[in-house]
DNA sequence: GTCCGTACTGAGAACCTTCTCACCCGTTAA
DNA sequence: TTAACGGGTGAGAAGGTTCTCAGTACGGAC
């Protein structure tokens, strides 16, 4: 509803230097608030941008200051609530930074990720949040990397680029806490649910580093861990890999509990394998915990709503990405004050989860052993 | 990586340009894809370009060509499996068009809407998908609307933008079927777990367009209505107004279920207040369904994992966000391809949500008749 | 030999803002 | 009286791209 300039668009800020009768320059000075300009022009100036409906144009301003004070954000998948308070996490911080975010998702797949990549990149971002899909991930960031725009890596690690900031969660650990919880437990048989992944016999070497893995591998090597430890044998058959989908965890899961009846508690390694694996565990007519126990991954809400009650490994979702973006500002922050890129050391922070006991997890059945 | 120009920062056309021996109008004919240049030309900037890691500057390009291939979507809460949903179903449609994403999130604040607005204006978007706060959201949405921008509003109605297109829920529908369920298996002492709001008297009128109120007030309306038609006078202390929040719902229904022993029934009017409600009953010892049935809204994943599992109504969330983004991009190509700002009709969809009768539903009890 | 169409090229304007620079003018210090 | 200074101002470049327009070279038709 502004009387526009010649142009059909939005008025710029020329026609309210001229409807004010000064030069741009002022008029710039005025509504960028950045010079100095005398009070009189200044009311002239802002009436005029108030009649004509005046909006300064971020390209514009953008293109010549070199920041676009918005952060790309690339996941897999916000639908998968993990992600989905993640990104809640990054948006609070980066909001309050004075930062806007720019949304993909990749699905795994690498070519959208490339592109989404490229995209963030061409629509000059002022630092980027990502997910990385896998190994391949690292070469596709590089470019950006080297030319010095701000990267964190969220959840998962990328050993082919340790100069790179990383947010992750203490998969390894947690993962090795809730099976040796299994284990105190008197369970022998413990089988776990994971996405699959060729991984399996490379992580049941003990000097391979869990963390650097991805977070499902990384969980997989707790897992392995925890049993050595214990002086069990892994038994490559109580290992679920399951295509990352609730349905087929819960196939996956029933095919397992049927053809091992020997086994007494099941480790989930993710949010989604989790209720998969609940909802094979409940068709099964197994009784739980008398059974078999179940420890879930991700603390969702729900987890307390079933009976019995879910033992989970915790994470801290939101703060992962508060945490991913807090550093992501630090670094942008750096590089405007400090000018170049900034050589620090990369900051790779880890984020504990934890074990919450509760009542799907209890004593083996003596009967097995 | 790149060799630089004079500048400091990545490699411009010019550099390019000059890189390969040619002006920048043949430079950019051949990197933007848009005129014509010999094979000759096209190899040596295509080969410079190479060199030097060129990439475009979208900044500039959306500058002069008055485009982003961006658009805003502002949402209350992305962590809200809901809100998660739809911006996923938005994600997909959107990226197919070649667009990108700038995400907000309000917390329903006015002042946060506000700015997220004017933001999304600044950045120049080529169109916005919002879920509005309330009622005052017209008012900043009227500058964007009147401007020729193309928005749509998601999962909430603004009677005062009747311009405006709007994909919804058949909320008022779908309330008035779930608790015509729960009367036709014999309950008459109904609840309704509500965001707390102060419509109640008003949407007793029947003439109230429900379907124009925000979703809460709209269910609210539906099951107001399905208690009318059945003949059952609405008791304003069967109302449960909760702050939205899970905790505070499951207070406020543990609350109800205290002072009203003859409720036999609840109907909650969202997911946060489904799994809040869902944890009163569970602590009140009454046994669902043969006490007390509950009707949950949303079809979340773990509705089939809790025992009963829970009858619903199925909201479809993705295809909400799709619609939504369909409905935009088809604005957006239609102005470009007509040009001035189209005085179509405003598109008002409304999607489907269905009943899904599963275990928590079940004849009243005797006693209570 | 002239004319025209086609394929290609480069100069330069345009998009909208920020920011440098030079300038004006009144004030104060020397 | 002059010099220096400060606030205030406008002209114009910069930022990186797209796009118009004029212009070159060349083949073929007359």
């Amino acid at each position: 509803m502004h009387s526009k300039g010649q142009t059909g668009g939005p008025p710029s800020i020329v026609e309210v230097a001229r409807a004010a009768g000064v030069s741009t320059a002022t008029a710039g000075r005025v509504l960028g608030g950045y010079g100095q300009a005398s009070a009189a022009s200044r009311k002239k100036v802002e009436e005029a941008a108030q009649r004509l409906g005046y909006r300064p144009n971020g390209l514009a301003r953008s293109l010549i200051q070199g920041s676009t004070e918005t952060i790309g954000v690339i996941v897999t998948d916000v639908g998968n609530s993990f992600f989905a308070q993640a990104v809640r996490g990054i948006a609070d911080v980066v909001r309050a930074g004075g930062f806007e975010i720019l949304l993909a998702n990749t699905d795994s797949d690498p070519e959208a990720e490339q592109r989404a990549i490229q995209v963030m990149w061409e629509k000059r971002v002022d630092g980027l949040i990502i997910a990385p899909e896998g190994p391949d991930s690292a070469g596709r960031l590089r470019t950006l990397v080297d030319g010095g725009l701000p990267v964190v890596l969220l959840d998962r690690p990328l050993p082919a680029l340790p100069q790179v900031d990383q947010v992750l969660v203490n998969n390894t650990a947690c993962a090795r806490r809730a099976v040796d919880h299994l284990i105190r437990l008197g369970h022998r048989r413990i089988a776990v649910v994971s996405e699959a992944s060729r991984d399996f016999s490379r992580l049941l070497d003990p000097s391979v580093d869990g963390d650097g893995e991805r977070p499902s591998a990384a969980r997989l090597a707790g897992y392995l861990s925890a049993l050595q430890r214990a002086g069990i044998r892994p038994d490559p058959d109580l290992v679920v890999q399951a295509p990352y989908d609730r349905a087929a965890a819960e196939r996956a899961t029933a095919r397992l509990l049927r053809r091992n009846p020997s086994v007494t508690a099941l480790f989930c390694t993710d949010n989604i394998l989790t209720s998969g694996a609940l909802a094979a565990v409940q068709r099964s007519g197994r009784a739980c915990p008398e059974e078999i126990s179940l420890v879930g991954f991700d603390d969702q809400e729900w987890t307390t709503l079933v009976r019995p009650q879910l033992t989970v490994v915790r994470q801290p979702h939101r703060e992962l990405g508060a945490a991913a973006a807090k550093q992501l500002l630090a670094r942008v922050q750096a590089q405007r004050e400090g000018g170049g890129p900034a050589d620090d050391e990369a900051v790779h922070l880890r984020l504990q989860a934890k074990l919450v006991r509760r009542a799907s997890t209890a004593p083996a059945p003596a009967s097995g052993a």
